[in-house]
DNA sequence: AACATATTACTGCATATTGCAGTAATATGT
DNA sequence: ACATATTACTGCAATATGCAGTAATATGTT
């Protein structure tokens, strides 16, 4: 029972990260920028903090309790080089599946025009 | 136990749709098609079977099996007016998705260049 | 002080997805 | 007669995630 990563994820975890990498900050925040910041964003406070206790176990971030002044205590994540390494990795992973899709939506003007001029089956 | 649809596919009907809105064919002739055609074709035979599968249990297409004069039997799809109206719909959400990965691609080259000029945290 | 609300972090569960490894039946080739 | 190819399908475990919570501690209001 342990890391076989068969499977190719949704992303989440490359997106936490690109975020982490403007510095270290907590899943609250980290959750608000994606919210503001993505297009069309997916996903919620489970899934950020659940990638984020992911992320540790696999070594790509570490955690910190900080205790502000004001306010509730923070555990505060910072990307280690390991985490840095994978989120440049991350960058052709989402370009096969950006031209993955570009691909369909290539494909589907074809379709359009094609379905317009004639009905075919 | 039933369609509630609650998450969003990793495209694979979608995909199915696009191939099929070519025209009627069968399961392992698309398997080919995406193959050779799709940039970095993810999924194998039995995610195209069952999707097919799928796809029929909820109208999107029909089936019909077919004996050629020469190899075995094979289990056509045709499109319904449904189907047709998913895969146009589809269009929206995998925009969405391609502007999500355009904007992950962008912020990190931002942050490669900064990351470059001084080695921050 | 008492109470409601907000913030921060986390958990439980059902559902969905899919990669891998098979099964089964029927051509086809040698 | 036998191996191989083609076509369709199934079983299973690992993964992913949306929704709906819990818990603890600030902060604001009356």
């Amino acid at each position: 029972m342990k890391k076989t990563k068969k499977y190719s994820p949704r992303h989440a975890p490359s997106f936490i990260l690109l975020f982490l990498s403007r510095g270290s900050n907590y899943g609250g925040a980290i959750l608000k920028m994606m919210e503001e910041e993505i297009p069309c964003f997916l996903g919620d406070s489970a899934m950020v903090y659940r990638t984020l206790q992911d992320l540790e176990e696999e070594g790509l971030v570490v955690s910190q309790w900080e205790m502000p002044d004001t306010g509730r205590p923070t555990k505060n994540y910072k990307m280690t080089e390991q985490g840095w390494q994978s989120l440049f990795d991350a960058e052709e992973d989402i370009r096969k599946r950006t031209d993955n899709h570009l691909f369909f939506l290539s494909q589907l003007e074809k379709v359009k025009k094609t379905k317009t001029d004639n009905s075919n089956s």
